[in-house]
DNA sequence: ATTCTAACA
DNA sequence: TGTTAGTA
C-alpha cells in the first residue's frame, strides 16, 4: 500500500491549506497546538501539510461547526501519531467503518451532552449545538 | 512575499 | 478567534 506514503506526504504549507479549508491560519497553528493535526516542519520550522492533514482539518472543520469544540472533537476523531498513520493499513472497508463510528460516537456525545449536562463537567460543545434538539431557529 | 511565535488597546 | 509585532 505505497498510496499512504503519498498522502502523508508533507506538501503544501499554511497558505495554500487556508485556501484549501477555508480556515485562518491561526486556527490551523490553534488546531495543531491542540494535538488535532501533526504538519511536518521543514528545516526553517515552517509546516508542511500532507492530503490527511488537510483532510483531518476538514473534518475538523466540519465539527466546529456542528458546535463541537476542541475537547469533544478529540473524543470523536482518531487521534494521529505519524507512527500509527503509516504503520495503520487503511482499506476502504476500515475507511467507512472509520467514518461510520465516527459519526455515532458524534451523535452518541451529543446526546450524552444535552442529557447528562452535570455541574462541574465542562461541556463538549459550544452552545449553538442545542438548536437541533431544541428550540428552533 | 510568507510564515512563525507570542501576546493583547 | 482576531490581530499585530518583530523575526527567520
Amino acid at each position: 500500500m505505497g498510496d499512504e506514503i503519498r498522502r502523508n506526504m508533507a506538501l503544501f504549507p499554511i497558505g495554500i491549506v487556508m485556501k484549501l479549508t477555508d480556515l485562518t491560519a491561526r486556527q490551523i497553528r490553534y488546531y495543531e497546538q491542540h494535538g488535532l493535526v501533526m504538519p511536518a516542519r521543514t528545516s526553517g520550522n515552517q509546516r508542511l501539510f500532507s492530503f490527511n492533514d488537510v483532510e483531518r482539518l476538514l473534518e475538523i472543520k466540519s465539527l466546529i461547526e456542528k458546535g463541537v469544540n476542541i475537547a469533544g472533537i478529540k473524543q470523536v476523531m482518531n487521534p494521529v501519531s505519524k507512527e500509527s498513520e503509516e504503520a495503520t493499513v487503511i482499506t476502504p472497508q476500515t475507511e467507512s467503518k472509520r467514518r461510520e463510528l465516527t459519526d455515532l460516537q458524534l451523535h452518541r456525545l451529543l446526546k450524552q451532552q444535552l442529557l447528562e449536562r452535570r455541574p462541574g463537567r465542562t461541556s463538549l460543545i459550544q452552545g449553538q449545538l442545542s438548536r437541533f434538539y431544541n428550540n428552533k431557529p
